[in-house]
DNA sequence: TAGAATTACGGAGGACGTAAGAATA
DNA sequence: TATTCTTACGTCCTCCGTAATTCTA
């Protein structure tokens, strides 16, 4: 269970291929059969069918832990690369397509208004945000999602990441102009279960989690996607959803921009669109400052 | 950051010494030395410092992210190692000491009876049971602790592990009989926060996470501890609280049969004590069964 | 000065590349 | 039969133990 094999691991089940994890991580093909074999000899059992190239069970099982496993062995070595670093007057803000908020952007302007500090926006999903937090290669990180008013996301824990409410607002769902029911006040977003949906997990409420808020209050299932956008594009989210490709969750008040599309806040379950901020143990001087500015707190703890 | 220098770098600062970690793990203090130097080596700084050995700020950091590491590793690692193994009529529950409570002990009788499987309860502070469950040195494992009602424990996730809720019940403080308080209806535990406690952090309710639930309503800390009580022994606890040492946070089912002490149950803020069950993904039939009978449904998903 | 960590060094085993051999679509 | 994975084998490097050395309480 040598990271190394387990890095190897994970790219052959990525590529599907041997031999193109190999080039992928700078190894021959026999390097990578013979990783493969020691980690099936070291566990016992065979991880990865060959031809074509698929996790066995007791592979699917490894997988489940090893990106985890791999992401945090990163995490340590940032940490401690952390606290050697220069104090910089650079800022790099990872951040969830819906958590960019203008009071976010406004922020960033007093930031650079206040101080001379480089400032460097990274768009990312939000599995992605984490990791760059955790990896340092951002100073501080946003990543949106939904929850019961006042609790927060259900965020993976990844070792002593701070984290601290920035905002929450009102949920909404994105209906082409015109759409019967863009006209409501409110709708219940269990009433939408059974429609179309987009499944925009990185640029929308991903809807595994519509699924599972709702699931909370009924059982069922629903939230089926109709059509998958990736990346990291609202606008291009709007323009499906304008188009009647299917709906979309998103705050309110960034949905109410968008063109082509009406915003209708969530009325029930009772859910808030929450932004959370990221930051690492020690923060650097700028991301202090700009978590005290986002939160309109002092950034210290 | 091979594991296994990982596991020598914990070893070496749970012992305070190179030989003794040497001689706990089978090596030479030279290869402990070896160990940490190719540690240090590769991030680039000093981890451990020596006579007295103690961790560096470095250190101290790696140090939050290795015991977690290597929890995880093993646990994948059993996670494969589950699926090989033959179906057993042999059942080991591991179970924080106020989750042994009266209807688990009941539904370990109704699971003797009905089927014949040999039973094996083993009584563990909270992290030791997590950390058996996910090793499948236990089958099930039962933890308590305190939340808001309905709310979910702050259970560290350690991977595709199952938890469901098994039984909420009001909280309560021990006070020693004839205590000014011990009469009372309810009370509420921020009044109690300057009180002397009982530090119990495996038998009663963490001391840090009455701080945590109390500080989400006023920001302050308080519970501070007087006196230590290390180990599983619920009676042994209660002896201490009845001697006046401190108090103590615990079900009230339970607290109201302990001798000595008045159990009177938390009326703000509004939590309650809650036992989760954790299971494994695939847990064996034994397992199933008596999750069924512990949750009152059947035990699949 | 004694206890404890480091350094020097040698042998055994492991890791990776080259190249030849099996297996499957 | 061509592509892809496996196996064989040689080399280099790493790992660990023994033993001599340095350090420090």
């Amino acid at each position: 269970m040598d990271p190394h094999l387990l890095r190897t691991f994970v790219a052959v089940l990525g590529h599907r291929s041997f031999s193109a994890a190999a080039s992928a991580l700078g190894y021959t093909q026999s390097a990578v059969s013979q990783h493969i074999a020691a980690l099936e000899a070291d566990l016992g059992t065979r991880l990865v069918e060959r031809r074509p190239v698929a996790p066995t069970a007791a592979g699917a099982r490894l997988m489940e832990h090893t990106p985890a496993l791999l992401l945090r062995l990163d995490a340590a070595r940032a940490d401690i690369a952390r606290l050697h670093r220069a104090p910089t007057d650079r800022l790099v803000l990872a951040c969830s397509p819906a958590a960019l908020s203008a009071p976010v952007a406004r922020a960033l302007a007093g930031l650079r208004t206040a101080s001379r500090v480089e400032v460097e926006v990274r768009v990312l999903g939000r599995e992605a945000v984490i990791e760059a937090v955790l990896t340092a290669r951002a100073d501080l990180g946003l990543v949106d999602g939904v929850a019961a008013p006042s609790d927060p996301l259900p965020l993976p824990d990844l070792g002593p990441t701070v984290t601290l409410a920035a905002a929450e607002e009102p949920l909404a769902v994105l209906f082409p102009d015109g759409h019967p029911l863009a006209g409501r006040e409110a709708v219940r977003l269990t009433d939408l279960a059974q429609a179309h949906w987009i499944d925009a997990p990185d640029t929308a409420v991903p809807l595994e989690r519509l699924r599972a808020v709702c699931g909370a209050v009924s059982g069922a299932g629903g939230f089926l996607p109709r059509i998958r956008h990736l990346g990291t594009d609202v606008h291009g989210l709007a323009a499906l959803a304008a188009a009647g490709h299917g709906l979309a969750a998103l705050p309110r008040t960034l949905a109410a921009t968008l063109p082509g599309v009406t915003a209708v806040p969530v009325r029930a379950p009772r859910l808030v669109h929450r932004t959370e901020l990221l930051h690492p143990a020690d923060p650097t001087a700028p991301a202090r400052h700009l978590a005290g500015l986002i939160t309109g707190h002092d950034g210290d703890s």
